[in-house]
DNA sequence: GATTCTTGATCACCATTTTTGATGATTTAC
DNA sequence: GTAAATCATCAAAAATGGTGATCAAGAATC
């Protein structure tokens, strides 16, 4: 029979306290009452905890070791208690997100370390997709939040902008295009697009071309990579590409169609679940800072 | 209020049992009962943990998560309850060992190695010690084995030998004395014995030669280190200066009264004291191996 | 679709456990 | 030596937890 926490409480306080009365006054109970506690303590486990011998009693040697014990058991069981009672107010016990990978992870990452140095007891779930992908995950998932470049409004969603990101269309210096005065669309359609594989299987990127040959790359980074290695060109936001077109190790290509463009990113919700407690924070952090 | 550990255990049988009535089953009660445990303790934690929409109980995302607390604290717990269990069939909670520097410590260590691998739950103290310190601290400590070179017999104390242990008089090859042919005990007295601390404070080393300049360094390995050094001559222990000798940088005198001794180290418990289960293993082990 | 099973909630009742308050033996403090 | 602690013990009261029966509602079976 496993022991009862609040008997491991009255051998707490009684070590505590110095005795049996002091811990009966901090427990509000009668002395008898733990006395009786300890005992039955004793009796489940088999074992002596306290040396009764003298007048003030003391922990036997086992005694001292199953206190120990007994305090990362009812560390544990508070722990549980406090983290009820979190959820209780309105701290929601799980939160997903989904991020779009073409934006910059950095503020979000921000975003949850503040959130994780409050001491918030949600578990946030954070997975980045691709394109299509990111609604697509938002809605399989039940995600909470998604952070996207371009989504299909619904009246269930309810969005609110964020820090505009900017696209450079570039290739490595070594392409072919590098080197054109101007690129027009045939020119572009001749060579290998890069672009990122959309994670839900239904492609739809408005900002491609339809060349023939088009390389679908797992992430940016290793689009990067391939644009760096020549393979071909393709779009990538600013943020990724700013160090190694000011080195020259990319070029940005005057393409007549317009060789930028700008987005302004969404924070998505639903509209008919209410977020909980982290997630309205961390929607705050997410508006204020980035 | 801290909620009871066996409400814990009925939340987690009904989800790995899959429902109030196989949780019944299996911890012998009435499904009512079970019933009962867990509305007290979403009652105490003022949170739902189970869905009851549906025609299965499903658990709730806090539920989720308290699940796994919860497993956490019935886990500790049952730990506790274990331990009680070795101490109350003879497992000592704690078992102090003073053992003599002199010694080599390989034995004790790979006996004690043994001992935890055997999963032996007493929390093991070993302090090394020196000459009349031995006894000294076995003493004050009310420790339960000493491992010592020389103690003074009591009706008390019980001893069982351990392997033998030979110490050789020796000194630095560019000590004066290491070019003698012959040394006296006169010619030891003229020159700076070295000697290792006696822990307690009353120093009464029988293989000491009363001269006038002693240095008392804190440990064999300083003492060697100062013999290395040329800082004076002394008994070493053989296991520690062999590969020394062997190689020249050390030299043993070939003193008139003796230029080794042996002495048989001595296993010593409490004769009114009986080892526990740990400490008896240990004496065994110690006896058997080394 | 009607019937049968199963699931979980609820209730009144009873057994057990826990708390209480009183008492007593023993030890410490003054 | 007296007064004030300390802790054990006991009977009675209170609270807690368990039982078995019953009920409504969702699956499963035919």
């Amino acid at each position: 029979m496993t022991p009862d926490i609040d008997a491991l409480r009255a051998l707490d306080a009684i070590v505590t306290c110095g005795g049996f009365a002091g811990a009966a006054r901090r427990l509000n109970r009668v002395q008898s009452a733990i006395s009786y506690q300890v005992r039955k303590l004793e009796d489940q486990l088999g074992l002596m905890l306290l040396d009764r011998g003298g007048y003030r009693v003391q922990l036997t040697p086992a005694g001292e070791i199953m206190l120990i014990e007994a305090r990362k058991v009812i560390a544990q069981a508070e722990h549980m208690e406090a983290l009820a009672r979190r959820f209780a107010t309105g701290w929601e016990p799980r939160l997903t997100v989904i991020v779009d990978g073409i934006l910059p992870l950095e503020p979000t990452l921000a975003a949850l370390k503040l959130l994780a140095e409050e001491r918030v007891p949600t578990r946030v779930q954070v997975k980045v997709e691709f394109l299509g992908g990111v609604q697509f995950r938002f809605d399989k998932d039940e995600a909470d939040l998604m952070l996207v470049k371009d989504y299909l409004a619904r009246p269930d969603l309810h969005a609110q902008p964020l820090p505009d990101v900017t696209c450079i269309l570039c290739a490595s210096a070594d392409h072919p295009l590098a080197a054109a005065v101007s690129v027009d669309l045939t020119d572009l359609q001749e060579h290998v697009e890069l672009s990122v594989q959309d994670s839900s299987d239904q492609g739809n990127d408005r900002h491609m071309f339809g060349g023939e040959r088009v390389f679908y790359l797992s992430g940016f980074v290793a689009k990067k990579q391939a644009l760096l290695m020549g393979l071909g060109f393709g779009w990538m936001p600013k943020y990724l590409v700013e160090e190694d077109l000011r080195c020259g190790r990319l070029r940005e290509l005057p393409f007549v169609g317009g060789r930028r463009y700008r987005f302004t990113p969404q924070l998505v919700r639903r509209a008919n679940r209410p977020l909980g407690l982290a997630g309205a924070r961390l929607a705050e952090l997410l508006r204020d800072k980035p």
